[in-house]
RNA sequence: GCCGAUGUGGCGAAAUGGCAGACGCAACGGACUUAAAAUCCGUUGGGCUUAACGGCCCGUGCCGGUUCGAGUCCGGCCAUCGGUACCA
C-alpha cells in the first residue's frame, strides 16, 4: 500500500489536542460547592448508554451515539451551560465470566484490561467526557451502593393506599415478607441439565442452550424477585409527559400490557346434574367433596359482555385446581396431557402451537349468567402466569376460543352482533348457525337477556355491575408485566447483601457493605443449580447460625442507577449527594440503541421511582429526553458481521482519515435515528471538506510547511457574506438542537464553499466557522483557532471558551426575493421582486408577465394566490 | 397474525402544505501538471423537441381524496426492515 499523502496533518494535531485535554481537563464539570462551579449557568446532563467493555473493542455503532452526545455536550458548553457528560462501564457480565471459565483468568483482570482498551479507543475519537466521573459497576465503591439500593427495595413495600413505596415498618399486616418489594419465590427458570446451570431467556434459542445446543427445560427454583408489577400503573402513566420517541413509549406500554376487564366466578356443577353436552359425565362422583369448590373457579376476561357466550371453561394445565376437579374417568388423559405439556419448551408451546390441544377434565361449571352447565377443559393455550390461570371459552368472539371449539366440537354461541337486534334473539339455541370466524370487534349484545341490545362498552359495565351485586365478580385490571426475576447463579455479579438464618432471609447491616465476592479459582456452574459462590465455604458461613445468600444480581442492576452515580461519583457517604442529585437530575438527553427500549429503560425507571418514593431522589423519572440511534450497516447494506466480512473498525478509519473526519462522517451519513449503510467514499468526501477548512486558514510554504495563509485578513465581510454567515449560524444552531447533525454539516459545507475562492477571507467569518464546527471537529478547529490566535490574538485563547456566535436578523433579510410564477399550480417563470412588494403589486406583476399571459390566453382568471416571498399562482380556466 | 418504522436521482440524503432533489458520493467534461495524484471549475432525475438560446411533458412505492397548490394532509393497498407472539 502506498502511503497516502494526508490532506491535512490530523495525525499530528489530533494526538496533540487529546494530550492537552487529558492534561488540562477542560471538560471537567465541577459540582455545586466545588471550586470553579458557576451557579449562574444553566445545567445540561447529556448521557450515553454506557458500554459493556467487551474484548473486541469498539465497533462503528458505539461512536455513533457517542459522537451525537459529544456534539451536544460541546455545543451546550459553548452556549454557557454547565454540562455533565460522563462515561463509565457496565462491567459485570457473562462474557468475562465465560472467558474466566475457559482460561482461568479472573474476570476482574479481563474486565480491567478491556476497560483500559475501550477507554483508549474512546479517547482517540476525542470525546469530551469528564473522566473524573468514570464509574465501573464492578468496582466495590460502586456496587456497594447497588447493594445498598437493593436493601432499600428489600426494606420497603408498595402501599396500595398511597400508591407509593414505603418503609416496611409502615406495614401493619402479619407477614411483612409477603409484601416486600424484593421477595423470594419458587419460579420456573430455564434449567439446562447438560450445562448444569440456569440460563437467561436470551441464552435460550429454539428451546436449546445458545452455547452447546443442549436441551433446556423449565424447572422451579427459589429465586429473588422484584415487585415491579406494583408499579405497572405508574410506569404507564408517568411515561406520557416524557420526550421519548412515541414508538418506544408504545413498546413499554405494550410490554406492561394493561388490560381492563372483570373477574367472574363460575360455580362447579354438583354431581348428578343433567348435562346436555356431555352425558357421559353424568352421575360421576367428584374425587373430593364438592364443598371444596364452594368458591368456584374465577376467570379473568376483558369481555364480560360475552358472558352468555361462554360455552366451556379452560384451565391452564399447571393450575392446581385441575387435580381436584378431574374425574376418575379422565384422570389418565389429563395426566398424560400435563406430562406432554411440561416436556415442551416455552418455544414449542407458543411458536409451534398453531393447532389447539387440550383435554376434558370430566368436570362441569355453571355459567353464572345462563345457568348452563359447561365443560371444564385444560389446554396449554391458557397460561398459569396470567390472570387467574383460567378462562371462560367464548368461541364466537375470541379467535383462540373459536379454534379450540372447532377442534373439539364445542358449542359456539353468538352474543355480539354488529347491529342491535333488540331482544329478538334472546332464546335462540346455540350453534343454530355456527359462524365461520370469531367476531372480535365491539358491537351490540344479543342472546344475552340481561344486556340485550346494549353496545359493548355499556354491556360490559352493566354485566359487571350485575356480577358485583350477585357477589359473582368484580371489575379488575391485569398486566402482562411480571415481577422481575432478579437472581442469577453466577460468579461475576453483585452478591446479595442478605443472609439466611433458620430458613429466613435478613438484611446485612449497611455498615458491612460492600459485600465483595469471595476469591474463587473455579467459576464454573456447580452442576446442581447451586450458584458458584457455594464453593467459597468460608465466605458462605456468615456466623454460627447464618449463611450468606449465594445468588448474584443480574447485569441490569448496575445500569439501573449508574446515571445517578455520575452526579457524584466519589461520594462515599451516600449513593449520590443530595445537592448534586438535585442539581444535575434529571438526564436532559439520553442516547442509545433500541435494544434497550424495554428492559433497561423500564428497570431504571422502576428503581428511580422506588428511590423517589423513599425520599432519596428529587425526580420520579430519570430520563427526560430519549433518542435511539439507528444501526450502521456494512457497505453492502447488510448488518455488519464477521460472517459477511463487512465489519468496519473505527480505529482503521481514524488512522487513515483522522478522528474529526470519522466523527463528521458518522453524523453526515443521515438522520441519527435512521438505519444507514457505511460508505468509505463518503468518509473521503467529509475528509475533503475538513481539508478545505484547513486550507482556508493554512497554506503550504516553499519548504512544505503549513503556515497561516495570507488570504486571512482583518476585513469586513461583504453584505452577501454576512448573509451566508448569519443564516449558517442560525441553521447550525437549530439543527444541533434538533439533533439534525447531517444538515448542520451541510450548512457548514455551504459556509466553506462560499469562502474557498475569495481573495481575502475575513477573520471574523473564519472565527465564526471554527466555533460552529468545533463540536463536530474539535481537534481541527482547536488547532486552527490557536494558529489564528498567533497572529490575531484573542482572549480567552481557547476555542472551547468562546461563546457560541449569535446571528443577527438584520443580516438575514434581503432586499429582493426570487419568486415563482405559476399558472394552475405549474411554474411558468421565475422573477426577482423587491421584498417589500405588496400582494396587489405581486398580483399585477404576475398577470402582466409574458409567460403567464401565454398560458392564460383564452382562459378566464378565477383567482390569484399570492404567497409573499414565495410565489404567485394564477388560477384560470375556461 | 398483531404492533412499529421506512419507501424521493446511479448511491447517502434535503425540503414550517408553496420553485422536488440542498449538501455529499459516484460519473463525465475542463483547468493546472512532462505525467499522475492532489486541488480548482463545470455538467449530471427521465423523456420529447430545438441549429442554438430555449421550450414542453413526466417524475417522491401503488390507487383514490382534500386543496389554487400534496413528497408533506386524509382513506385504501403493496413492498422492505425491525419488534412481538395464544396475555383471555
Amino acid at each position: 500500500m502506498s502511503e497516502r499523502r494526508k490532506p491535512y496533518p490530523f495525525d499530528i494535531l489530533e494526538p496533540k489536542w487529546q494530550a492537552l485535554w487529558e492534561e488540562r481537563k477542560p471538560f471537567h464539570a465541577p459540582n455545586p460547592g466545588d471550586p470553579g462551579f458557576d451557579p449562574d449557568r444553566p445545567k445540561y446532563y447529556v448521557l450515553d448508554m454506557f458500554p459493556y467493555p467487551s474484548g473486541s473493542g469498539l465497533h462503528v455503532g458505539h461512536p455513533e451515539g457517542y459522537t451525537a452526545t459529544d456534539i451536544v455536550a460541546r455545543y451546550k458548553r459553548l452556549r454557557g451551560f454547565n454540562v455533565l457528560h460522563p462515561m463509565g462501564w457496565d462491567a459485570f457480565g457473562l462474557p468475562a465470566e465465560q472467558y474466566a471459565i475457559r482460561t482461568g483468568q479472573h474476570p476482574e483482570i479481563t474486565t480491567r484490561q478491556n476497560i483500559a482498551h475501550f477507554k483508549k479507543q474512546l479517547k482517540r475519537i476525542g470525546f469530551s467526557y469528564d473522566w473524573e466521573r468514570e464509574v465501573s459497576t464492578a468496582n466495590p465503591d460502586f456496587f456497594r451502593w447497588t447493594q445498598w439500593i437493593f436493601l432499600q427495595i428489600y426494606q420497603s413495600w408498595f402501599n396500595p393506599e398511597t400508591q407509593r413505596a414505603e418503609p416496611i415498618t409502615t406495614y401493619t399486616g402479619d407477614d411483612p415478607d409477603s409484601v416486600r418489594l424484593a421477595y423470594v419465590a419458587e419460579v420456573p427458570v430455564n434449567w439446562c441439565p447438560e450445562l448444569g446451570t440456569v440460563l437467561a431467556n436470551e441464552e435460550v434459542v429454539d428451546g436449546k442452550s445458545e452455547v452447546g445446543g443442549f436441551p433446556v427445560v423449565r424447572r422451579p427454583m427459589r429465586q429473588w424477585m422484584l415487585r415491579i408489577t406494583a408499579y405497572a400503573e405508574r410506569l404507564i402513566d408517568e411515561l406520557a409527559p416524557l420526550d421519548w420517541p412515541e414508538g418506544i413509549k408504545l413498546l413499554q406500554r405494550n410490554w406492561i400490557g394493561k388490560s381492563d376487564g372483570a373477574e367472574v366466578r363460575f360455580d362447579i356443577a354438583e354431581r348428578g346434574v343433567r348435562n346436555a353436552e356431555s352425558p357421559t359425565a353424568e352421575g360421576e362422583p367428584f374425587p373430593i367433596p364438592s364443598s371444596e369448590f364452594r368458591n368456584g373457579i374465577t376467570v379473568f376476561t376483558t369481555r364480560p359482555d360475552t358472558l352468555y357466550g361462554a360455552t366451556y371453561m379452560v384451565l391452564a394445565p399447571e393450575n392446581p385446581l385441575v387435580d381436584r376437579l378431574t374425574t376418575n374417568e379422565q384422570r389418565q388423559a389429563v395426566a398424560d396431557y400435563r406430562t406432554a405439556v411440561s416436556a415442551k419448551s416455552d418455544l414449542e408451546r407458543t411458536d409451534l402451537a398453531k393447532d389447539k390441544s387440550g383435554v376434558f377434565t370430566g368436570a362441569f361449571a355453571i355459567n353464572p349468567a345462563s345457568q348452563e352447565r359447561i365443560p371444564i377443559w385444560i389446554a396449554d393455550y391458557v397460561l398459569m402466569g396470567y390472570g387467574t390461570g383460567a378462562i371462560m371459552g367464548v368461541p364466537a368472539h375470541d379467535e383462540r376460543d373459536f379454534e379450540f371449539a372447532h377442534e373439539f366440537n364445542l358449542p359456539i354461541r353468538e352474543v355480539v352482533a354488529d347491529q342491535s337486534r333488540g331482544n329478538e334473539g334472546g332464546g335462540e339455541a346455540p350453534c343454530a348457525m355456527p359462524p365461520l370466524v370469531a367476531t372480535v370487534a365491539d358491537g351490540y349484545a344479543v342472546n344475552s337477556p340481561l344486556i340485550d341490545g346494549l353496545p359493548t362498552a355499556e354491556a360490559k359495565r352493566k354485566i359487571t355491575d350485575w356480577l358485583v351485586e350477585q357477589g359473582l365478580g368484580r371489575a379488575t385490571i391485569n398486566y402482562k408485566l411480571r415481577d422481575w426475576l432478579f437472581s442469577r447463579q453466577r460468579y461475576w455479579g453483585e452478591p446479595f447483601p442478605i443472609i439466611w438464618r433458620d430458613g429466613k432471609h435478613e438484611a446485612i447491616p449497611e455498615s458491612e457493605l460492600p459485600v465483595v465476592p469471595p476469591p474463587l479459582d473455579d467459576f464454573k456452574p456447580t452442576g446442581t443449580g447451586e450458584p458458584p459462590l457455594a464453593r467459597a465455604k468460608e465466605w458462605v458461613r456468615y456466623s454460627e447460625a447464618a449463611t450468606r445468600e449465594l445468588n448474584t444480581m443480574p447485569q441490569w442492576a448496575g445500569s439501573c442507577w449508574y446515571y445517578l452515580r455520575f452526579c457524584d461519583p466519589s461520594n462515599d457517604g451516600r449513593f449520590v449527594g443530595e445537592e448534586a442529585e438535585r442539581y444535575w437530575m434529571n438526564v436532559d438527553l439520553y442516547v442509545g440503541g433500541t435494544e434497550h427500549a424495554v428492559l433497561h429503560l423500564l428497570y431504571a425507571r422502576f428503581w428511580q421511582k422506588v428511590l423517589f418514593d423513599l425520599g432519596h431522589l428529587s425526580t420520579t423519572e430519570p430520563f427526560h429526553r430519549l433518542v435511539n440511534q439507528g444501526m450502521i450497516l456494512g457497505e453492502d447494506g447488510r448488518k455488519m458481521s464477521k460472517r459477511w466480512g463487512n465489519v468496519i473498525d473505527p480505529l482503521d478509519v481514524i488512522a487513515e482519515y483522522g478522528a474529526d473526519a470519522f466523527r463528521c462522517y458518522e453524523m453526515f451519513m443521515g438522520p441519527l435515528e435512521q438505519m444507514k449503510p457505511w460508505s468509505m467514499t463518503g468518509v473521503e468526501g467529509v475528509s475533503r471538506f475538513l481539508a478545505r477548512v484547513w486550507r482556508l486558514v493554512m497554506e503550504e510554504n516553499q519548504a512544505g510547511e503549513w503556515v497561516l495563509s495570507p488570504t486571512v485578513q482583518e476585513v469586513e465581510p461583504t453584505r452577501a457574506q454576512l448573509k451566508v454567515i448569519h443564516s449558517r449560524i442560525r441553521k447550525v444552531g437549530e439543527d444541533i438542537e434538533a439533533l439534525s447533525f447531517n444538515t448542520a454539516i451541510a450548512q457548514m459545507m455551504i459556509f466553506v464553499n462560499a469562502f474557498t475562492t475569495v481573495e481575502a477571507v475575513p477573520l471574523t467569518a473564519l472565527r465564526t466557522l471554527l466555533v460552529l464546527l468545533n463540536p463536530f471537529a474539535p481537534h481541527l478547529t482547536s488547532e486552527l483557532w490557536e494558529t489564528l490566535g498567533s497572529r490575531f490574538p484573542v482572549s480567552p485563547a481557547a476555542i472551547t471558551e468562546q461563546p457560541w456566535p449569535e446571528y443577527r436578523d438584520e443580516f438575514l433579510v434581503e432586499d429582493e426575493a426570487e419568486i415563482a410564477l405559476q399558472v394552475n399550480g405549474k411554474v411558468r417563470d421565475r422573477i426577482t421582486v423587491p421584498i417589500a412588494a405588496t400582494r396587489e403589486e405581486l398580483e399585477a406583476i404576475a398577470l402582466a408577465n409574458g409567460r403567464v399571459q401565454e398560458f392564460i390566453a383564452g382562459l378566464t382568471v378565477r383567482k390569484v394566490v399570492v404567497i409573499q416571498k414565495k410565489l404567485v399562482n394564477v388560477v384560470a380556466n375556461k
